[in-house]
DNA sequence: ACCATGACTCCAT
DNA sequence: CATGGAGCCATGG
């Protein structure tokens, strides 16, 4: 299985109304440090629509700069939609919406 | 193998 | 708060 591979299946994996950082991510794919490569697996996400990149957020749980897919308000409109609360600066509350395995 | 890039994170200024 | 450097990793030329 590829590293990409295993984000996919990790992004995947989040239940919708959370979020996970790519740190935790990384570190799910094996990798603690790998937070990096975990970017740029979704950024040349090959399945659009089916990895949920609109969960991951980074550790302070802020969305991207507003290139990734559509812009913030993309982002901010899917998150909410399932019921994540989003400021208007592009911030979720990771204590309430953090994901981790035995946390659901 | 080397170098450059990037949706990251940490630390210093 | 803004900026920059350093460290880490996977990918592509």
């Amino acid at each position: 299985m590829n590293f990409y591979e295993k984000v996919y299946q990790i992004v995947q994996m989040i239940p919708a109304g959370r979020v996970a950082s790519y740190g935790q991510i990384a570190l799910m794919a094996g990798n603690p440090k790998a937070s990096r490569a975990v970017g740029y697996a979704l950024h040349v996400n090959p399945l659009p629509g089916v990895i949920p990149c609109h969960r991951v957020v980074n550790r302070e749980g802020r969305l991207a700069p507003g290139f990734a897919f559509g812009g913030q308000d993309e982002q901010k409109k899917l998150l909410e939609a399932e019921g994540v609360d989003v400021d208007d600066n592009g911030y979720v509350n990771m204590q309430l919406y953090a994901w981790n395995n035995a946390n659901p």
